[in-house]
DNA sequence: GACTTAATAT
DNA sequence: TATATTAAGT
C-alpha cells in the first residue's frame, strides 16, 4: 500500500483499526510496502531536575496514554538513551538540569541519535528559547505545562517519522508509487520540513524546468517581429521565433516555439482587448513610459550564465505605444540564482516568490490537518474537535508573556510547531 | 507537425 | 491577478 494513500486514509479504516490493534498500540500511517509497521504507544523520556515538576509531567503523559521513563539525572538520561535510543520516540529535557544542561542535551542527542527533543523551562528569556532553538529543539515549552501541549506532543514523532521516511526512500523510484502518489508524498514531505525553505526551492529547480520571463528587451523583439510578419493577425510563432533568433544583437537563449505561441497568445488577447474598449491602466503608463534601451536579462537560462538579475515585466503595452518613450519598471526586483528566486527589496508589499507561497499554502493545510489526523491514536483525553478548535498559539504556554514572543524567534509556522528539523 | 484555444500551475 | 506552461482540439 502506498505511502500517501495511507495518509489520506479517513476515520472509517482508522477506526477499524483500532478495533484489531492492541490497546497500546498506534499504527503509523507510514508503511513499507506491505509490512505495515506499528508501534506501541509513543515512548518518551522524560528529564527533569526538578522533582515536582518531573512528577507532575509524567503524570500528565501518563495521562495522555503515553510510556513515559523518567530521568533527574542528566547522565542517566543520556546513558539510558545511548542504550535504549532506538525504543524511544522523544526526548523531553528540562533546560536547567544541572549535570546536563537542555543545550548540551540537544548537541548529544542531535550527535548520537536521530530524536526529536522538546525543550522545557520554568522560564523564557529569549536567550534561552533562542538557543534551544538554533541548537534543534522541536519545541520550546514554557512551565508549567498545560494539558493541551502534552496532548499533541506525538506530532514531533510523527513528523520525524516522516522526514526520516523521505530521506530514506526516493519516492521517484518506489515503483509501488503512481504519479498522483509521488505528489502527495512529495507535498507531504515538503510541509514535514516547513522550516527548510532552500530544500524545496531546490527540489524545484530539480523536477521542474524553469519560467522563463519576457523581459522588456525580448518583448520588443518579439513584437519587431510580429511587425515583420504582418501583425498579430498574421504572424505565426515559428516564424516569429526565427524572425528573433536571427537578430544578432540580442540572445534569445533557449526561446522556443511554444514560448513564442504564449507569448502570442497573450499578445492577442490583450490587443484585442485594447482595441475594443481602451481603458488607460496604470501599467499602461508604466508602458508609455517604456523605453528602447533599457537593458535586462531573459530568465531563459543562458548556458553560461545562472545568475541574472529580473525585473517584473509589466503586462502587455497598448500596441501602438510600446515602442516609445523611457520607462518606469514595476519596482519589483529579484534575482535569480539558478532559478532560485530571491527578492531583493525589503518594501514591505512584495509578493511572495510563487514557491514561497504555495509552500506557505501547504503549510496551513498541513498545521489543520495535524490536529485532526486520524490516522494517528492521539494519546488525548481529547476529541478531534476539541483539538482543531484549539488556536495554534495554545502551543506555546504563554503566548501573551512579554518577554517571549514566538514570532520573533521562530520562523514562518514554528510558533505552531517546529520547523527546525535535526539530522 | 504547427497553430489556436482552453485549462492549469505558479 | 497576471502570466507562463501544458494539454487538447483543429
Amino acid at each position: 500500500m502506498s505511502v500517501s494513500s495511507n495518509l489520506l486514509k479517513e476515520n472509517s479504516r482508522d477506526l477499524l483499526r483500532e478495533e484489531e490493534l492492541g490497546d497500546d498500540e498506534v499504527e503509523f500511517p507510514i508503511n513499507d510496502e506491505d509490512e505495515e509497521f506499528s508501534i506501541t504507544s509513543i515512548r518518551i523520556v522524560l528529564v527533569d531536575s526538578d522533582p515536582k515538576s518531573l512528577c507532575l509531567m509524567k503524570n500528565l503523559m501518563t495521562q495522555f496514554s503515553y510510556q513515559v521513563r523518567d530521568f533527574k539525572n542528566g547522565g542517566e538520561a543520556i546513558a539510558f538513551l545511548m542504550m535504549s535510543k532506538h525504543e524511544i520516540d522523544l526526548v523531553v529535557w528540562d533546560f536547567h538540569v544541572p549535570d546536563i544542561n537542555g543545550l548540551e542535551a540537544l548537541k548529544t542527542i542531535g550527535k548520537e541519535m536521530d530524536l526529536p527533543v522538546v525543550i522545557m523551562s520554568h522560564e523564557h528569556e529569549k536567550k534561552t528559547v533562542m538557543e534551544s532553538t538554533k541548537h534543534g529543539s522541536c519545541n520550546f515549552l514554557v512551565k508549567p505545562v498545560s494539558k493541551e501541549i502534552i496532548a499533541v506532543l506525538w506530532q514531533h514523532v510523527y513528523r520525524k517519522r516522516i522526514s526520516i521516511y523521505s530521506v530514506e526512500s526516493d519516492p521517484e523510484e518506489s515503483l509501488g508509487l503512481d504519479q498522483d502518489n509521488i505528489d502527495l508524498y512529495q507535498t507531504n514531505k515538503e510541509e514535514s520540513s516547513s522550516g527548510e525553505q532552500n530544500n524545496s526551492y531546490q527540489k524545484e529547480d530539480k523536477n521542474k524546468k524553469p519560467r522563463m520571463t519576457w523581459t522588456n528587451e525580448l518583448h520588443q523583439l518579439f513584437e519587431k517581429a510580429v511587425e515583420k510578419l504582418g501583425g498579430v493577425g498574421q504572424a505565426v510563432p515559428k516564424q516569429i521565433l526565427k524572425c528573433m533568433q536571427a537578430e544578432k544583437e540580442i540572445d534569445v537563449g533557449g526561446l522556443t516555439r511554444n514560448n513564442v505561441a504564449s507569448h502570442l497568445q497573450k499578445y492577442r488577447l490583450n490587443s484585442g482587448k485594447k482595441s475594443c474598449v481602451h481603458q488607460e491602466t496604470r501599467e499602461d503608463s508604466e508602458w508609455l513610459n517604456a523605453g528602447p534601451n533599457t537593458t535586462l536579462t531573459a530568465s531563459i537560462p543562458l548556458p553560461n550564465s545562472s545568475f541574472g538579475l529580473h525585473t517584473r515585466v509589466p503586462p502587455f503595452p497598448d500596441v501602438q505605444n510600446a515602442t516609445n518613450a523611457p520607462m518606469q519598471y514595476p519596482s519589483t526586483n529579484y534575482f535569480t540564482v539558478n532559478n532560485n528566486h530571491f527578492i531583493t527589496s525589503s518594501l514591505a508589499n512584495l509578493p511572495y516568490t510563487d514557491s514561497f507561497h504555495h509552500q506557505q499554502q501547504h503549510q496551513q493545510q498541513f498545521q489543520h490537518q495535524q490536529y485532526t489526523h486520524s490516522s494517528l491514536r492521539l494519546p488525548s483525553v481529547r476529541t478531534k474537535q476539541d483539538l482543531a478548535a484549539m488556536d495554534n498559539t495554545d502551543l506555546i504556554s504563554n503566548p501573551n508573556s512579554p518577554l517571549f514572543d514566538s514570532r520573533e524567534f521562530f520562523l514562518e509556522g514554528f510558533s505552531n510547531f517546529d520547523t527546525i528539523n535535526r539530522h
